[in-house]
DNA sequence: GCGGCCTTGCGCACACTGTACGAAGAGCGC
DNA sequence: GCGCTCTTCGTACAGTGTGCGCAAGGCCGC
């Protein structure tokens, strides 16, 4: 056995080949691993060699089953979308119902998901992943079901959706800095506290609003808050029933 | 003259001091230099190195003015956030006049820097910013003139910025992938419609859309189906003042 | 004048990123 | 056996954010 490939490290040192029996890598599994990845870290810790890690495999390996990073991105994007609960069409409880509950799950998944609001504006083609055409096309019928005609389904459906998203993104931002700061809502909000008197002064009526804000819990009306601009867009939305069915 | 300034480094070649006579780097100066790469190359252009060169400074100069990028970032979105404009209260046309117009310049601004939507997820506390909290603190002033309590205001306003920005999300995607690619909108647009076409198989509903939408053209309508939603929004919000204000 | 500070700018270095490339091995048909 | 394709992965490269320490004003009390 005279010579060998690598300089000091001897044959016997050698990591040995050792071929994975499992089925190795699919494109399912490298995006579950990065769903899961992204959920315990955020959108900072998503790094293909961590990745790679988790999954037992090299820091390239992934670039057979994706073409890069943001490819995988809107994968994981599809995926999450995929989670988004779509109510049966013709619910006997009328499309309002139908659709409030889609919308429930919507922002529920978005928030599941934090870090997915600073991904929605570059995912460029996510719009023809499967699960994103799935739940359009479930909303479009939910809409249809409740007499709109398919235009007015169709912007229906944008300003809904459009709604759902903004006020994610702005929930999702606060859950991410706080996320951050390793603390709870209520020692946030109290470390907060006089930067932001400090800054609402001059503006009396957010001062008004950031007092009373202050007396009741933030996170209880967060909920209460999503569910009030819920009814008055679907109030919004009726309108096409009426003026343009 | 021997030496060239490169290699051997000597008194003479050595770059010389030459401190700048401008009044050298400024945090406002950082924030419209970085506005200005952002909009003229994206968020992914965006490097403090790049930053440095731009400024005639170097790679870590900036870190004076500003504790790191994100924070950079903060008060990028805040000084984007100071190019809307906020009719004068009082507005003799209704309060839904100038809460059209507002939305109106919300919208046009966000399209003008499409990068943000990917920042406003992470933008922590972007919300004390002070231009920020101008618009805010307009905002609301607009409402409670039209009659809305300060509670229902706060409302009207969160989800009226909700769909402004949910809408404008998708936009800025759909135009971030377009500069990208570097092609027309339309021939964008009819490089994917074969992909589209087939990906939509099997959705009756978004068949349809695809089809009609493909017939007239796309940017046009952005503006009106924009305009669309913003109304029935608005006519939703109007509901606060029957029940509630 | 002049020494000592304090602020600002910056070169260097470090750990880390996405990913191109090429080699190596596994499983196949012949 | 030979060749071929398909995966996997080690290495390398250019680029990132930023901590650190040094240098060079400007400004102070003397």
């Amino acid at each position: 056995m005279p010579a060998d490939e690598q300089p000091l490290p001897s044959v016997w040192t050698r990591p040995q080949p050792q071929r994975r029996e499992q089925p190795a890598l699919s494109r399912q599994q490298i995006v579950s691993a990065a769903l899961e990845l992204l959920d315990a870290e955020g959108i900072d810790a998503l790094s293909m060699r961590k990745l790679g890690t988790r999954l037992n495999a090299g820091a390239t390996s992934m670039y057979t089953h994706v073409a890069n990073k943001d490819e995988l991105l809107e994968l994981v994007v599809d995926e999450v979308y995929g989670e988004i609960e779509t109510p049966a069409t013709g619910d006997p409880a009328g499309w309002r119902a139908a659709v409030t509950c889609c919308a429930h799950s919507m922002r529920a998944t978005l928030l599941r998901h934090p870090w997915i609001v600073s991904v929605l504006g570059e995912a460029g083609l996510a719009y023809l992943g499967p699960n994103v055409l799935r739940l359009q096309e479930a909303m479009l019928a939910m809409f249809e079901a409740g007499g709109f005609s398919l235009q007015a389904a169709d912007q229906a459906m944008n300003t809904l959706v459009a709604y759902v998203i903004g006020i994610s993104t702005s929930e999702a931002a606060w859950l991410t800095t706080l996320a951050r700061s390793g603390q709870s809502e209520q020692e946030w909000a109290d470390r907060l506290w006089p930067a932001a008197e400090q800054a609402v002064q001059g503006y009396p009526r957010l001062r008004k609003l950031y007092a009373v804000q202050r007396t009741q819990g933030l996170n209880s009306t967060r909920d209460d808050d999503f569910d009030t601009g819920l009814e008055s867009v679907l109030h919004g939305l009726a309108n096409y029933l009426t003026n343009d069915g």
